[in-house]
DNA sequence: TGCCGAAAGTTTACATATAAACTATTTGGC
DNA sequence: GCCAAATAGTTTATATGTAAACTTTCGGCA
């Protein structure tokens, strides 16, 4: 059936579906929240994603592959071995060739960096409160477990 | 129930809040949705960014300015700069000195950017609700509602 | 009229993401 | 033991995002 001309002719609504709304909402608010993020991570002279490689070593507590880095934050291979340069350079990390698998190179962080982390917590803590304060805790779980439905339904 | 986020992440301690639990699940998922949008755009020779702009534009229904396309795409203007060079390589939007005030270049889009738009709507349409597909629509709108309320408490 | 600040875009520099091709090393079969 | 496939990581090419400096043009105001 031919749409009507006054359909053709009607404005576009804003919307062609909730789905899109929904997705174009997650953008926009994700792309909002990660330059607050970066922002406090430039004070630091850090990237978002410097801090991220970071947070990563700390989490693990020993030292990683570059891949398994990878790995954690849902990136490809090359973007890691950059941001290892860039953080090798700062003498944030260090980098050695496993001696049991010569293809392997083991990253760790040094002193210099887990005293940088340490600095850098509570503001992290509190922006992550201070740009969510708008929304009250209960809420933010519904949300987080949407979240969780949303991803499992696309990996599987 | 989804896998929590924290075990997919392999993260060993617990979050440290729930903030900071919901800025990584929007991340971690928003990521995931462009990275499948994305997939599908390569597929019509575009990017995300470039297919954007050619939504603006169609949305519109008459010339714009470059950096009233920035504005609603909340981006910077160099980078709009640089997607209106590719689409004008591509033929897809022209782009003309204003003879009201010299400074500003208004763009349109090309009738081969309408009949390309046009024959991706329902693979796009398709696409977010396979996405979305795990969600039921209530819990989408209570989703882009919270959202809402995030966006109003950072910028305010 | 002439100057000065603001606005529209561009250019440059740097950080990052993805894809694809490549190197080096290990491992599994035969 | 040797060769092929798999794995760890790098390199290159293209696209994007942000910041900062710069050019051209417009408009207000003395």
């Amino acid at each position: 059936m031919p749409p009507s001309l006054q359909k053709e002719l009607k404005k576009r609504g804003p919307f062609d579906s909730v789905e899109q709304e929904a997705m174009l909402a997650l953008m926009r608010t994700t792309d909002l929240l990660e330059n607050r993020l970066a922002r406090l991570f430039r004070d630091y002279g850090l990237t978002l994603t410097q801090y991220n490689v970071l947070r990563i070593l700390r989490g693990e507590g020993k030292p990683m592959p570059c891949l398994e880095i990878a790995e954690r934050m849902i990136q490809v291979a090359p973007a890691i071995t950059r941001v290892v340069d860039q953080l090798l350079k700062l003498e944030l990390i260090t980098k050695t060739q496993s001696s049991s698998d010569r293809r392997v190179f083991e990253i760790e962080l040094t002193p210099a960096a887990a005293k940088l982390l340490k600095r850098m917590d509570q503001p992290v803590l509190d922006l992550h409160a201070s740009l969510l304060k708008s929304v009250n805790k209960s809420d933010l779980r519904t949300m987080i477990r949407t979240l969780g439905v949303v991803r499992s339904g696309v990996q599987g």
